[in-house]
DNA sequence: AAGAACGCCGTAAACCTTTACAGTTTTTGC
DNA sequence: GCAAAAACTGTAAAGGTTTACGGCGTTCTT
């Protein structure tokens, strides 16, 4: 196993003009700087991590937490996460709560006893007290995506301003019975999101000085089977169905589509049909939605931590709350239209 | 910042006797492990990992590489690995190769000179010569998920004898005129699946004296969009339009069902679908599936790295060629049903 | 031309564990 | 009750880096 000892030995310098040459921090010479660098070509030789750890108290490792990684919205940000801090040359060890009881304390334990990363990411996770404390213990950044986190730095959509944008949509198509599928609170994914978004809808309503009947608001648990079993309730009711629906995720605006045409409908001629996320798949359905940008959210995340980490301030690594809002986009498709029910 | 030597003092021994009392290798009086397990707690003391690597030159850290995570595919296998690497004590870090040119080869280079990880995990990836040999020069543990490495360890479905159960559900239902929606090999997540799900398909026919048209085969990239578009071309055509498909993934599954109903047949009377992959979709949409169970093939990857890791036999470390079969289950739901169509 | 300032480089300490070895105490076998 | 074995414990080395400090030679200033 080649260490130090060998480049700097075939080298012919010591071991401390190997490791300046080789992390550029102070001067070097020009002709030691070219024979290491040699050297350490010749024989493949890099640092071991742990030995640079333990010397530096750096790791160059991002820890990311987040509730499950097999649903779409987590997995985008985590390819988002994962393909900026490979780039910036951190590393990345992961942890999913998903695991059933006694994991999820296991893991935050594990995270923050192990020191072994540079800070922390944390996706669309509502922390406890007790783990918010144990997290900030560690006093190394945070950040969040997908929710603000109070002490820490975060990054999230203005959920309330998303829901409102949707609902106004179909509000400016003529649409003046709009119902919503709303997330599930008990879905453990939330941050609030379910209850902001489910504002932003009422309060357009409102705005607008339109009615808002409670068979209007369904709840489900942000999937498509989800969305399709709430959507056919709500459509199938010939009493009070609405002409437009508006759906926390487009996973569950997929299913409301579907839903729709089970029961006959046509979309957007009988039903609009509004979702919220960018999900690849919006394209392929038509889906009108509110894009949220999942991967690159997750990139910026990543590139905001690394900034904090390397910007060297002091100030820098402490954890102030501070909440980045995200931009989102309207991407109107085919799945909108202007209100045809005659009254 | 607390370490083994407080935790010493507070408990009146060595550190030897802490380190010994906390890592239970070793016999240490019951006393004085009861001493040290309660200073250790009073002062929420764990061992910092980089010492504890550079010492015992172990990591406790699996790495694991994969071509995406956005797709369900990969996120549902990376779920398996990760709850089980956590059940056992085991950290993992994570490498996507998604992210770009140049990104494949630096992931690679990383992996193996960091020398941060006991051993390699990859899914559904075909490495190339030099990729491999960089991998094995760790004289570490790799074990593949999802098709063979040659020379190492590896986990994976009878993708052949997949295809052929599919299409034999379908000729045992009286179907003789089955086409198939293969994958793509140029997803780059190709271990041969392609190749191989497409042989058995064949074989299949071949054994029941079936015809085999070129116009039943078509290729797709794996998602519902692809599965979509193939079908609606194969189905669309009336001179020889198929009563049955096999879908080489769920994903192409649905899409295949979509576009049969948007040509206005019905699923199943008009056109059998089957799928391959165990999507939890599936029962949403009724597909039948070849069920390869996912996330539980990324559990036992995942545990028989770490049993590999934890047997200390020295023959047991090397790269051995090995490949395991993974059961499959065929499951049979409403989107698969006896040929009706008049001769 | 002398002294200061600076750039370069090597020695050795520090980072925090684990564990070989040796020394001490307890248990066991007869 | 004694010798031998076993159990327990402490000291110190080892693991591979980074970096503070000090020494030396070169350049700059006056």
């Amino acid at each position: 196993m080649v260490g130090i000892i060998e480049v700097a030995q075939r080298a012919g310098v010591s071991t401390a003009t190997v490791s300046r040459a080789l992390n550029g921090k102070s001067h070097v010479s020009a002709r030691a700087r070219e024979r290491v660098l040699k050297a350490a070509q010749e024989l493949g030789y890099v640092a071991s991590s742990s030995a640079y750890t333990l010397a530096t108290g750096r790791s160059r490792n991002i820890g990311v937490v987040l509730p499950f990684i097999d649903r779409w919205f987590f997995s985008a940000v985590l390819e988002g996460i994962v393909n900026a801090l490979v780039s910036r040359g951190y590393d990345i060890t992961l942890y999913s709560l998903s695991g059933g009881a006694g994991h999820r304390e296991r893991v935050f334990e594990d995270l923050v006893l192990r020191k072994r990363v540079d800070g922390v990411l944390t996706v669309a996770l509502k922390l406890s007290d007790r783990e918010l404390e144990k997290l900030t213990a560690l006093t190394k950044p945070i950040v969040g995506i997908g929710g603000p986190i109070p002490g820490a730095r975060s990054l999230s959509i203005d959920d309330e301003g998303a829901g409102r944008l949707a609902t106004q949509h179909l509000i400016s198509l003529g649409h003046t019975e709009i119902g919503m599928i709303a997330g599930n609170p008990a879905s453990e994914m939330d941050f609030h999101q379910p209850y902001l978004r489910k504002t932003g809808y009422q309060e357009a309503l409102l705005d607008a000085n339109l009615d808002f009947k409670p068979q209007w608001m369904a709840e489900a648990d942000f999937t498509v089977a989800g969305g399709y079993h709430a959507a056919k309730q709500m459509l199938g009711d010939p009493r009070h169905n609405p002409t437009a629906i508006f759906c926390a995720s487009d996973e569950m605006g997929f299913g409301a589509i579907q839903a729709a045409r089970d029961l006959g409908m046509r979309v957007p001629q009988d039903i609009s049909v509004i979702g919220l996320d960018g999900h690849p798949l919006g394209r392929f359905y038509g889906l009108s939605t509110i894009n949220q940008k999942t991967r690159e959210q997750g990139e910026h995340g990543a590139n905001w931590i690394v900034d904090i980490l390397e910007s060297g301030d002091e100030r820098e690594l402490a954890n102030i709350e501070q909440l980045n809002t995200w931009p989102i986009d309207l991407e109107v498709r085919s799945s909108t239209a202007k209100r045809a029910r005659e009254e």
